[in-house]
DNA sequence: AATGAATGAGCTTTCATTCAT
DNA sequence: TATGAATGAAAGCTCATTCAT
């Protein structure tokens, strides 16, 4: 599973293991704790995210990068030992921003009724992903294998756990539990993630409609699971 | 919908109409004749595509190519006027091949009652999605301006006009149409492209069990359409 | 002296002696006697020319030289050992065609006076370098060491065995001779070719009277000589 | 008139206006302010001039140049965009050196009668064109693009002027005024041109004679004038 | 700590020349 | 003889990375 979310999922459902370098160092040099250096590292991160959406993976060079965080390359390999690593930070932190705008008020949904939760984590999902679509892209593309991402609570399990209560404990008029649970909600997370992917913000489309349909995508699939 | 599914589909639909290069040649400079090139040709394409799966688009350099094809990069280039147009053939070749997968007895399925077509459609997009799975991830990403293909009529609007002929004057027991039939066929074609994509192949997965969920998916989807 | 004018005059003062190729043989490999081999040198020649006129000396490739005749690489270099040679037989061709230009009828100036035949050569100078301006402007820049050019007697002797007649056994009224009758006429047809190589054909400059001027630029400096 | 001559002239007008750049940047990436970078800087200029005058303009390439100059190209193309800037750098240098020459004391000249002023002027001109006369052909035949130089008045247009002033306002004795002024100019500059560049610095000729015989041609021409 | 000049391997592309057919 | 596919050195240029200052 290929994808930004699956990824933000998928990958940390065990505990998250250090990762050993292959051939390159990934991981910051240091650990910036003052404050010049935070904003440096801040500085160069939003300048990636920039360069990264502009050109594209392979145009992005370091020194393009440096020069608009408006420091000098050397300064930046203090902070990051190679260009991989730069972008695996800006991998990072797109995972938790966009965890941020999925995550707010997320548990809010587990005491609605199934079909309003349902619509609920669509809606978060599609609005996860309007955050830096174009940046997202080039990441997933280009460096598919730079995704340490998050160390949050793994979102698969998250989810999982939500329906596997809602099967389980839920109000009189559940969906019948599906047989492959695990299978089920990969389905569903993949069919939603690739749906946000393409059509979340696209101004040719009625953003409301959408998440309601996709939504209903969902449900229909639950409901009659047998 | 950018999807290579969707694109696959414009592709099938008639006569490739010539285009006029915008910037760069994008087609082959020579049409290989002569058994030698015709061989010189499909060495080039198989290489190409192997270090496109192993290395990537960027990483993925002309001269390797070239070497892996055990010609020199001259001859790579009398057949080809840049690297693009390399990447450019290989990806309409894996598109010839994922489409010869996917018609094969296509229209066997028109005669089928909804459920079975499409349980017949969902089976043979994953089965083309089989085809080189590596290489069509890496071209969707890094090519996708690479696929000038065709202007015809659209597999969307195809497989449109099939459902609508369902909806419509199909037998008893046929699903409701949906509201937006536009927004729903781009939900299904994307939903299924994905999961494919993601699903296909995979050997943790029970293919058949995929399938049938799958097909279960759009089927439940379309019935309770209204 | 290194322009075309003065080569086509000084080179062959001496006899014409066989250039020892340096590094690369620069003679035709074989001397066509039949026809058909005859028209297709000229037809080399002829697409040399334009691809050096339309292209310059570095960009003007075998390939395209070969295509634009409409023979294969491979019986270019049955004719020419190498690029240089062709371009080298390009510029000999040149230079007969514009000594062809020059030397038309111009026994019939020996017996006019002096006046009248410095015009006459004046004009006639103008008129050899109308020929082709393109052309010897892109082979004096890329090809200066390509010149066996003509056979022909010495031009600047010629010249000077004019001027020297008219200085000794010419009519009363002719010029003095100069001191340095060698520098004089060096001097002379440095400036003519100069003038005739900037503005022959220029369509900003009205050519009969430039002509004019330039004859008169020529007489004037010879009357005074002494 | 596209000689070298005449495009000094240009040049020393006045100050150097800020071009927009066309298709490729022409100017210098970055003004070196530090002695190292000045060194180098230096050290390409003078190698890139060597090599034009050994190689020619096709024949010499920028990794030779680096080479040479005893830095790695990527040091060279920080300096430089493109071979074409380091070409353009060459000739402004090799056009700043020549006027230096030719400047010197050339205020001097004005307050001479004509004939002494012609013959200073011959003389200056035959001393600048001592100056790298090699470098000077090859750039005036590959890179005559490469002289966006400045828009300001005109060295033509100010010998005119003196001319003009000499032949109106001059003392007794002052030649008559050519009827078409400019193509005597143009006549006069480009036979001149033509001359030193032919002939200034041979050591089989008397230099002295050179600039005297030279002069006469200039002198006697504009004093027969109408 | 910060700078940015320097490095050089590596990239895509061209083209004179050869030689099996 | 004629062909044109094949060769591979060499070109201009980029960029991740280092290190003297």
């Amino acid at each position: 599973m290929p994808t930004i979310w699956a990824r933000l999922g998928r990958r940390s459902t065990r505990v998250s293991i250090a990762r050993v370098p292959r051939t390159k160092r990934r991981n910051p040099r240091k650990i910036p704790r003052q404050t010049r250096s935070k904003a440096t590292v801040e500085a160069i991160l939003e300048a990636a995210a920039r360069i990264l959406e502009r050109d594209g993976y392979a145009r992005a060079s370091v020194n393009r990068i440096a020069a608009l965080a408006g420091v000098s390359v050397g300064s930046l390999y203090q902070y990051f030992p190679t260009k991989e690593a730069v972008v695996a930070a800006v991998a990072t932190k797109l995972g938790q921003d966009m965890l941020a705008v999925f995550g707010r008020d997320l548990a809010e949904l587990a005491f609605l009724p199934i079909e309003q939760g349902i619509h609920g984590i669509v809606a978060k999902s599609m609005a996860a992903f309007r955050v830096r679509p174009k940046l997202r892209r080039v990441l997933r593309e280009e460096a598919p294998e730079l995704h340490p991402l998050v160390d949050a609570r793994d979102f698969d399990a998250q989810l999982a756990d939500v329906l596997v209560a809602y099967f389980e404990y839920g109000p009189a008029g559940t969906p019948n539990r599906p047989r492959n649970t695990r299978l089920a909600v990969g389905l569903l997370m993949t069919a939603v993630e690739a749906i946000a992917d393409t059509f979340a913000g696209d101004p040719g489309v009625d953003q409301e409609e959408l998440v309601r349909e996709t939504a209903a995508l969902v449900a229909r699939y639950l409901r009659a699971a047998p």
